[in-house]
DNA sequence: CTGAAAGCGCTTACAG
DNA sequence: CTGAAAGCGCTTACAG
């Protein structure tokens, strides 16, 4: 492996010289950088991440924990994380490094990995309320970034999308289609997207005059079974009216939405309209839905690269910082006018 | 963060008495070494792995490449890897990181990897007949180690089950008990497991001077619903005389059998005995079984401490070792003896 | 614009 | 049994 050493000596320069022509600094002789990266990719040079990061004083890897719920949904999510954290990070020469978590302490495992004194900072995902990881690390001092919004006044590192504006958007294309009765098949209650979904549909169902009943609302495990299981028990009218239209936290839930359509003989979007969060999960396309699906969408793998940048400047010294995006909508098949009450099958 | 030079100072030491004292070199005097410990202890010190990894030239990471299928069985599989692997290599102050493979060339995801310059060597799972990874890292004399048996011939480290022992032990525990017609639901034959685990299969029933009727054999991947489905099948009686024992890749597809089964009518194991491989997932419990599943028993996790160690000694220069053990043979409720022709519901 | 030097924190021959 | 010294490969003030 050739060093800096190496190329010096083949040019008849100094280690420091080389080592400033290599890392581009604006000093340099124009000339004699060419030089020192001509010779550098002739030697086949690659830098010792080790010794840099002896003297930089950082590991360049940063953790993260991942939680295994017998709910087996998350996998999909889990690798289309790890895919895109691997390589938005490695562009940045960090390294991710994977621990499970199989205590009941969420903080516990931070702690273990904190004291094998080898990351510069933490990924986390799947922030709950008053979040005792988030305690744990701000308190030791450790960087950190989240995925996921906690809120604007969040004094941490963390990338999210507008999950209000998620639902926000979902309401304001179905009410302008007329649909007044509109379920919402969302996530788990105890995370924070699950929250400020919630939070944001039941606002802008307000803001348009409208009245959500108890029975249009769930949360729970984001399945395709779950999706099923819930728009079933509401189409069939028993509790009351039907929704005319569902929106889903996932295409997943979705996808169990117009099974559970078409087995009560109902056409999407004629009779129901659906639209989904879509997370762009490679196994799960929204085109491809039978109607293609209408969502808000919010690639995950997008969500990576600005993870990454934020806990790197943050562990390079750059100040907490909080970015949102919002989703994008994107209108498709399964959405469409509310139906006539008058061709309504169940009036 | 204190340094070896912290605790010199402290005690009057030279940083390499505190070093060979640290790491329990036999040359420093007890005494001296007690009282390094203690410094140490008090001071809160702990070795800068990098500064370590520098002087020793290793960069104390090893690295693994998943692989993501649509086929989302793999996954209690892959968890439960990760969380074994994680706690036995970092037992000896190793780190695990990981990459996915989304290209379809298998060798590329290492080729990048290596040429960031940062890993000691690889973990890989899933061996393949003439594995192209294997040759690709053995030209390059990049050290690994495999998860699986590939043959006694194997000339690199690796460690795994004896998958033909598991078909023997199968076959040696139903035929005792009477039964002739037994059936063998495999996992995908590309994999060596599935390979060895077949043709231990068959030559264990020619010792036993049984034959094996082709609809007796399949290949397929391992989920309940495909020990259902190709159970429910042969249970049929269609296609010929139905098999009255059950061999399964996995605990999972027992679940799909013994469901099979019930719909048929069929008691277990009165009618039909099953037995299983169990990689002992936390998820899918044998015991837990109606009735508690006969299985042959090798615990995944358990696996990870082999691999481990087998690759850390092969990355400090121990010859590359072939490791193999024999699952364990749990007699539990789902096997029982052949049923009585005349009994039998279906003759 | 370039070089000599110090230093990151450790390990390990080499002396004594 | 212990110490002084060299060295792992890099970065970066400090001189010139």
């Amino acid at each position: 492996m050739a060093t800096l050493k190496d190329i010096g000596a083949e040019l008849g320069l100094s280690v420091a010289t080389v080592s400033r022509a290599l890392n581009g600094f604006p000093e340099v002789n124009i000339k004699t950088r060419d030089k020192v990266r001509e010779a550098a990719e002739r030697l086949g040079y690659r830098p010792n991440r080790v010794a840099q990061r002896l003297v930089t004083g950082r590991s360049g890897m940063v953790g993260m924990i991942i939680k295994i719920r017998a709910d087996m949904s998350a996998d999909q999510t889990f690798f289309e994380m790890l895919t895109g954290l691997t390589a938005a990070l490695a562009a940045r020469d960090v390294d991710l490094v994977l621990a499970v978590d199989q205590d009941d302490d969420p903080v516990l495992p931070y702690r273990k990995l904190m004291e094998r004194d080898i990351l510069d900072g933490f990924i986390l995902n799947a922030p709950v309320p008053d979040d005792p990881r988030v305690v744990f690390l701000q308190e030791k001092r450790i960087p950190f970034v989240m995925h996921g919004q906690t809120g604007p006044d969040a004094d941490y590192a963390c990338y999210g999308i507008d999950n209000a504006g998620v639902s926000e958007d979902a309401v304001k294309l179905l009410t302008s289609l007329g649909h007044k009765r509109i379920a919402l098949l969302n996530g788990q209650s105890r995370y924070a997207y699950a929250v400020d979904r919630r939070s944001g549909f039941l606002n802008a169902m307000t803001a348009q005059g409208l009245n959500v009943p108890q029975a249009f609302l769930c949360s729970d495990a984001e399945t395709e079974m779950q999706g099923y299981t819930h728009a079933l028990a509401m189409l069939s009218g028993q509790n009351g009216p039907r929704p005319t239209a569902f929106i889903c936290a996932s295409t997943l839930i979705a996808a169990g939405v117009m099974q559970a359509a078409k087995d009560r003989g109902l056409q999407v979007p004629g009779d129901v309209s659906v639209i989904a969060h879509d997370d762009a999960l490679p196994l799960m396309r929204a085109v491809n839905f039978e109607p293609a699906l209408t969502v808000t969408r919010a690639p995950l793998r997008d969500a990576c690269v600005p993870l990454a940048n934020l806990l790197i400047d943050h562990v390079a010294g750059a100040p907490a910082e909080q970015k949102m995006d919002r989703a994008e909508l994107i209108v498709r098949a399964s959405t469409g006018p509310v139906p006539n009450e008058e061709t309504d099958p169940w009036p």
